[in-house]
DNA sequence: AGTACCACCTGACGGC
DNA sequence: TGCCGTCAGGTGGTAC
């Protein structure tokens, strides 16, 4: 489930493989992912080009051409992105692809096709047509407190609101809220300040440690949720079953112990 | 401004 | 074996 941590891992896969290499051939076979453009005006758009730059806002990829159209991606619940040279090495859900002249491909997987490919020439325009809060990264503590504060709901439902901070999704939701020690049903009227401020230093904290892993589960320290938030999953600090319930219509895990029952 | 629910989409999984 | 319901979850739309 690309949430922001994911994106950035993905970001950084196709500044390393793709960029300044010239596209000599665009397949979209998924051409119902495209939203505001057809498959002949992309194709149009990336053919002969390079890739020149990248940037992420929350969830989505950007990835600029040395005609200063940018590729915008949202990967949905399932997108993805692989580089290869082989043809037998095809994603099985690609659904779109790049062929660059050195005989490398960049392929847009997508088993569920819940995800998104557009082309905009203004980044920043997109940004503000999508009302997308700031990116979860780059929101400083003043900045956040205010995007919370007036709000009513449950603080979970706040921080996986992407018009309110972007970047944030159901897993990373609730390993913040764990390692703050906030229970994720809590109204947003009733937390402190202070409890405003550990979710702010805890999201930087899990953020960054989950782009330091790629965003492997497997990688993160074993004081952490997620390896963990799976039916019948124990707290990793202190033993007790986890709870699950639904917040905000999402599967929900959490620490009866330590952010309350 | 909230919430609740549905739709989009596919594959995995459990029950019978 | 095989069919069927349920679940996963990002986003967007609608009704309340």
């Amino acid at each position: 489930m690309p949430e922001l941590p994911d994106v950035e891992t993905f970001r950084k896969y196709l500044s390393v493989t793709s960029l300044h290499k010239k596209v000599a051939k665009v397949h979209i076979p998924g051409k119902k992912l495209l939203k505001g453009l057809s498959a002949t005006t992309l194709r149009r758009h990336l053919k002969g080009r390079k890739l020149v730059d990248t940037a992420r806002h929350g969830k989505y990829l950007f990835a600029a051409t040395d005609r200063g159209d940018w590729l915008v991606l949202h990967f949905g619940m399932t997108g993805k992105l692989k580089y290869y040279m082989n043809k037998e090495k095809e994603p099985a859900h690609t659904r779109l692809l790049l062929v660059f002249r050195n005989g490398y491909h960049l392929a847009y997987d997508d088993q569920r096709k819940l995800g998104t490919i557009s082309l905009v020439r203004d980044m920043n325009g997109f940004i503000k047509r999508r009302e997308l809060g700031p990116d979860a990264l780059r929101i400083d503590p003043e900045a956040f407190r205010d995007s919370m504060g007036g709000k009513r709901g449950s603080v979970k439902a706040a921080l996986m609101d992407q018009h309110t901070i972007s970047g944030i999704g159901n897993v990373y939701a609730d390993e913040i809220l764990y390692q703050a020690g906030v229970n994720p049903e809590s109204s947003l009227e009733d937390l402190e300040d202070s409890d405003i401020d550990r979710i702010y230093r805890n999201m930087m904290k899990v953020l960054n440690k989950a782009i330091d892993c790629r965003a492997d589960p497997e990688c993160l320290p074993d004081t952490y949720l997620i390896p963990s938030r799976e039916k019948g999953g124990v707290c990793p600090e202190c033993g007790e079953e986890l709870e699950r319930t639904q917040v905000s219509g999402r599967t929900t895990y959490f620490c009866p112990c330590r952010q309350g029952a």
